[in-house]
DNA sequence: CGACGGGCTGTTAACGATACCAATCAGAAG
DNA sequence: CTTCTGATTGGTATCGTTAACAGCCCGTCG
C-alpha cells in the first residue's frame, strides 16, 4: 500500500466493486446513497484521488482538457499577461494550462510543442517564432487545435488573433506629423517577425501618405534589446540633420530608447506595459490589450476544440494611442495642430 | 484509422510488433538497423507520435515529468519572473510546467492544485495564499512533492525558498534614519499574507533598534491597489507632523505610491521590476532576485522528486538595497550622513 | 402466482504503452 | 551434426479507469 491508492483500494475497503466506486467518485446517479457514503469514507480514510491520467487513457478520443500556451518568454510583462488570460479562460472551461517559453528558437519551439502535443493538449495558443511551421501539421492532423495570437504564423492556416500593427504604427506617424514633424525616427525589432514587418510597413505607409519621403539614414531595424535601442538613438541624433521625433516599435526598445532621449525629441512608444511607473515626462504610447488578445485566441480554440470547423479566421484587435505629452512636443512645420481627419 | 495513429498501426504498417516499435520509438538498443529504419519510415509517413499518457500509465510508479507552478497571478511582473525561472528548470530536466494563478484565494487555489494533483504532477511550487495548507497533507501522502517559494505557507512542513524580507525592511529603514529621517511612513499589504508580516516586523524593528517610537499614525497596512497607496500617502502627509520618509511594502504600492508622493519626501520601494523605465527621480529600492528564487525552489524539487528525504530546509536569499536617489533625500536631522555600521 | 420493470451493483474488456519473459535464428564451437 | 551463445523479435499481462452489458432483488401489476 505504499503508493497512491486506487480505486480497487477503495472498493476493496467500502466493499463494493470498482465499478461503484467510479460511480460516486464522479458524481453519476444510481447509487444508493448508503453505498455512496460508505464509498465517500473510504475515499477520505484512504486519501484517494482520482488519477486523470488513467481515466484520460480510458476515455481516448474524449478531451484531455489541457492546453498548452507557448509564448516569447512569459518573463516580459506583455507574454505575462497574455499568459495570466490564458489561464483564466483555461480554468474557467475546467482545462489546465501547460505553458512554455520559446525564447525566439525554433527548435526549442518544436520541443516544447512536441513535449505537449504528446500529452495530448486539446489546444495550443502559439505565439510563433520567425520561421516555417509547417512542422505542426502532423499535430494538426491528430486533432491538436492551434491559434496563433499576437503574430501570423507564416505558412500555418490557422485561426490568429492579432492586434493592427500595421494602423497602429500609421497613426502613430501621422500624429507626430500632424504635431509639425517632417524627419521621423524608426526604431524596429527583427524584421523575420510579423509584427515588426507590420509596424515597419506602418511607419512607410504613412510618411509616403503624408508625402514625406522614406529616409533609410532615420530607421534603426534588427535590435534586440534595450541597451541597442538607447545606441541606436544615440547615433541617429548625433546625425546631421537628425529626427525630431521617433518612434519605437515595441516595448522593450521603447524602454531602452527613453533612457537615452534628450527631452526635447518627440516620441512614441509601442505597448504601456513596461511604463506602469508613470516616467515623467509622461510618454505617449500606442496600448494593446494583451488580455484581450488572449480571450480572444481561447475563445477561438475552445470553439475548434468543440467542433467548429469552419474556416480559419484572423481576428484583428485595435490599439489606443495614448497621448500624454511626449508624442505631442510640437515639431518645427507648424506643430501644435490638430490631428488631419481624426478618426 | 480517423484517430491518432498507435503503435499498433505503426507496427502493422511497418510489419513488426508493437514491441519493436516501442523500442524504436524510445531509442532502444537491440533492433537491426534496416528493422529501425522501416518503423522509422512508417512513423514518419503516418504522423505518428508516442502517447505520454498511456506511457505515464504503464509506467506508473515512475515520473510523469510534469510539475505544477501556482502563483498569485502570473500577470504580476515578480511572478512572471518567477513562472520563467521555473519553466526554464522544468525544461532543463525534461519536464514541462502546468501553471495556475490563485488570485489570493484559497479555493480557488485548493481547486488548481487538486486539478495539477489528479494528472499526478511530481511536484509543485507554490507561492502559499493565505491561510492553512493542511489540506495539502493527502496529496504529499501520495507522493507529491511541495515547494514553497516567496511565502512560507503557515501549518505546512515543506521546503520554503523566501527572501530576507525582514532584514530587507529593517535595512531600508536604517538606511533613511542615516539619512536624517526620524518619522518615516510604511506602507503594507495584507498583514495574512507571510511577507508582508516579515516586512511590517522590519520596519518596526529599525525603528525600535534606533530608540524611535512606533507610531501607529505613520502606519497603513491592508493596502491592495495602487490607487489605495495614492491615497493612503496623500493622508499620511497631509496629517500634522507629517513623515519625511516613506517606504512602500511591495512593488504595486511602491508604484502607486510614488504617483502620489512630493518630489521631496524620501522615498524607498520594494522590489525592482515594475520599475524598468527608470522614472525620474530614479527610485531606490529593495531588489529581489524573482529568478533566483524560483532556480532554487526548482532546485529543491527536484531533490526531493528524486528522493531526497532529509528534512525540510529553508532557503533565505539576500535583497538589495539599490540607492538611486529617492532614498538618499536628507531628513532633518543631520542628513547625508553615512551608514552607521555598514554591512 | 408469474412476469415485468426499475433501481442498484457487478463483470468483462478495452484505452495505448511497456516490463518481463519466451521464442527464433544465425553463426560459432565442440 | 549438435549444441550453444548472442542478437533480434514477439507474446502476454498489466498500469487505473470506464463503457457496455449482465445480473440481482424487490415491488407491482395483470
Amino acid at each position: 500500500m505504499a503508493g497512491r491508492p486506487t480505486m480497487r483500494d477503495v472498493a476493496a475497503a467500502a466493499g463494493v466493486s470498482a465499478m461503484t466506486v467510479s460511480r460516486v467518485v464522479n458524481g453519476e446517479a444510481g447509487v444508493a446513497p448508503g453505498t455512496a457514503a460508505r464509498v465517500e469514507a473510504a475515499v477520505r480514510r484512504l486519501g484517494y484521488q482520482r488519477d486523470d491520467v488513467a481515466r484520460q487513457l480510458r476515455r481516448a478520443g474524449q478531451l484531455s482538457q489541457i492546453i498548452g500556451l507557448l509564448v516569447d518568454d512569459v518573463a516580459e510583462p506583455f507574454m505575462a499577461a497574455v499568459a495570466s488570460a490564458a489561464e483564466d479562460a483555461a480554468r474557467q472551461r475546467g482545462s489546465v494550462l501547460l505553458i512554455g517559453s520559446s525564447h525566439d528558437d525554433p527548435g526549442r519551439e518544436r520541443e516544447v510543442i512536441a513535449a505537449f502535443t504528446a500529452r495530448r493538449v486539446d489546444g495550443l495558443i502559439l505565439v510563433p517564432v520567425a520561421g516555417s511551421h509547417r512542422f505542426l501539421r502532423p499535430a494538426q492532423a491528430r486533432g491538436t487545435k492551434v491559434v496563433c495570437v499576437d503574430r501570423a504564423a507564416p505558412g500555418l492556416d490557422t485561426d490568429t488573433v492579432v492586434v493592427d500593427n500595421f494602423g497602429a504604427v500609421r497613426d502613430a506617424v501621422r500624429h507626430l506629423h500632424a504635431h509639425g514633424h517632417r524627419r521621423i525616427g524608426y526604431l524596429g525589432g527583427r524584421p523575420e517577425l510579423w509584427t515588426c514587418g507590420e509596424r515597419h510597413r506602418g511607419y512607410r505607409a504613412a510618411l509616403s501618405a503624408a508625402g514625406v519621403a522614406d529616409e533609410p539614414a532615420l530607421v534603426r531595424l534588427g535590435l534586440r534589446t534595450g541597451p541597442e535601442a538607447a545606441d541606436a538613438v544615440t547615433r541617429l541624433l548625433a546625425a546631421p540633420d537628425p529626427p525630431t521625433a521617433v518612434v519605437a516599435g515595441n516595448e522593450v526598445l521603447a524602454s531602452g530608447a527613453l533612457s537615452a532621449l534628450p527631452s526635447g525629441v518627440a516620441f512614441v512608444g509601442f505597448d504601456d506595459l513596461a511604463l506602469p511607473a508613470r516616467p515623467r515626462p509622461p510618454v505617449t504610447v500606442i496600448a494593446q490589450d494583451p488580455a484581450a488578445l488572449a480571450a480572444g485566441a481561447a475563445r477561438l480554440l475552445f470553439a475548434r476544440i468543440h467542433g467548429d470547423t469552419s474556416p480559419p479566421r484572423t481576428v484583428v484587435l485595435p490599439t489606443r494611442l495614448i497621448p500624454r505629452g511626449s508624442g505631442e512636443i510640437p515639431g518645427p512645420h507648424g506643430g501644435g495642430g490638430a490631428e488631419p481627419a481624426s478618426e
